[in-house]
DNA sequence: CTACACCTTCCAGTAACTAGAATGTCAAGA
DNA sequence: TCTTGACATTCTAGTTACTGGAAGGTGTAG
């Protein structure tokens, strides 16, 4: 198959599957008489792989040592559960950093409405307390 | 006083300092007759709404449009005050997104515990999992 | 005199692609 | 036969917001 068809068949672009044989994650596949790129379904099933991996937010480096684990035929199972975890705990901690964050703009957009909204220089401006925002002292 | 020193001031490394006068976002300061940066207390604030901002994740370009204004003496303060809010609610979205992809972390995860962990071609492995997890439908 | 801590510029690299230019190939329709 | 359109190829460069490092100048303390 085509590299259009391998794209649509794992849901990423050509580009990101030439850009995955350039940095060395899928294997440079044989070529037609015409240069253009042939892959089988072992190629589809490890860009899947990949495709999925990336769906789940894991990097491209964490995606390479899953798959040299898998080349070396080493199953790559226990570490892919572990990461699979590791990266659950990741998102945990982003999404309470983003939810602290939500709540310190919700906080600011309010405070700031009770402001001028066109006092250039003065403190009492929105301005003012994002310049100072790191100083708030956001309480619930 | 020196680029060191506004640093600290703003929290931020002197090389970000550099990087922001270099893509226009701080004017070039004058230099001490050995060339040095010296700021004064404008530039200080300055960069204080611009390390304020960022920490609550506006891009530069957001903050760019944000000191323009402010340059033509208008006041910005509105359009901060929609941006933050703007930025508050694409936040909100990003959590319920990370969420989900969170729980379907943790479904991969005990789905796959049950799964022998030495299978390297067989398809009862997490690696299969992740593969087709586009198509999971995950319940709750 | 020599560390040491500042400062300067410039070049390169990060992650994970995406955009675009210039060109080649192939099948179908007028 | 010609041309149009949809594929394919390579290459370069841009994105975001910095960070690291090299190579060198400056200023102060011991």
């Amino acid at each position: 198959m085509q590299i259009n068809q391998l794209a649509a068949l794992a849901g990423v672009s050509p580009k990101t599957i030439r850009y995955y044989e350039e940095i060395g994650l899928l294997p440079a596949p044989s070529r037609t008489e015409n240069n253009y790129r042939q892959y089988d379904e072992q190629d589809a099933e490890r860009l899947r792989l990949v495709a999925g991996a990336r769906r789940l937010d894991l990097s491209l480096e964490e995606i390479r040592e899953i798959l040299d684990l898998r080349d070396r035929r080493e199953a790559p199972c226990r570490v892919l559960l572990e990461r699979l975890e590791h990266k659950a705990d990741e998102i945990a901690e982003r999404i309470l950093a983003l939810k602290q964050m939500e709540r310190e703009l919700r906080q600011l957009h309010k405070l700031g409405l009770t402001f001028p909204t066109d006092d250039v220089d003065g403190k009492a401006c929105v301005c003012h307390l994002v310049s100072e925002s790191s100083n708030i002292d956001i309480k619930s």
